[in-house]
DNA sequence: AAACATCCTACTGAAATAGTAGACTGATGG
DNA sequence: CCATCAGTCTACTATTTCAGTAGGATGTTT
């Protein structure tokens, strides 16, 4: 199940996208809208920026947007910015990978399934876009 | 990420699957084979008697065993038991439904995508079975 | 310079995860 | 019929993650 975080992350978004080209946003209003505790909403919005995926303007007049058109960020990379792994196994993540530690992936058969669950999920989730949101 | 619980739980169901018509498993056989700690497995195999997946016999020359012929469990419904839902979001999920604080379903967008998601993810898993482990 | 709004580090409480302890119940064999 | 074996059950503990909070620092605008 997703976090709340990423579920915050994602209402967020929603909204940014549908105000995208007109401006900024305040974390503020945002929280309001969305009902997001604003303390918590800040470090998420901080941690989109960082990733690429918003971008801010300081001071007077300004706010969080979108750094791209919303049709460029898939929900996939929203996932992998504040959810982590979307495969549901280390050893299978392309983005988050690690060795399991004693299983052997030439011949490991849950290796294998998990693959085919990943694939399923992120064709999916790489091609829906804020857009959709 | 399926937690290290659901990563034993289907190790041990993957060996009992191999030995299916072969008799019980002692659990110390099970956890010494997979280095799962004993005491939790136990918890672990108990839950997958107490879901119909495994049966058991006491005393001497007693174990675990598969209840059913491998194909019969899904690795959906392995991890349904002792994992939770599969689905992203509560208010997507076919067996653990919760509605959600404050969107409304019939137009809230982060839901449709997520309804795909899971029956992306739901085409593998109930379809992939012990056998395939 | 004052007001504004994001940036950043660190902290806290609650819940979930991972694993442990020990006594209890029932089956088998001598 | 009792000793041993092996699963059953309840409860506990330690660690980690999640969710949210605090407050000052930094940069922008008027």
């Amino acid at each position: 199940m997703l976090s709340k975080k990423t579920q915050y992350a994602l209402k967020a978004l929603g909204l940014l996208a549908k105000h995208y080209g007109k401006g900024p946003l305040l974390i503020q209003d945002i929280a309001a809208d969305k009902h997001i505790p604003i303390k918590f909403l800040e470090n998420i919005l901080l941690e989109l920026k960082k990733a690429n995926i918003l971008d801010s303007k300081k001071g007077r007049g300004g706010g969080y947007f979108l750094k791209d058109s919303p049709e460029k960020t898939s929900l996939a990379k929203v996932m992998r910015t504040v959810e982590g792994p979307i495969a549901l196994l280390p050893c299978v993540s392309l983005y988050f990978y690690e060795k399991c530690a004693d299983c052997n992936e030439e011949h490991c058969a849950i290796n294998a399934a998990f693959i085919e669950a990943r694939d399923a999920i992120l064709g999916v989730l790489e091609h829906k876009t804020l857009l959709e949101l």
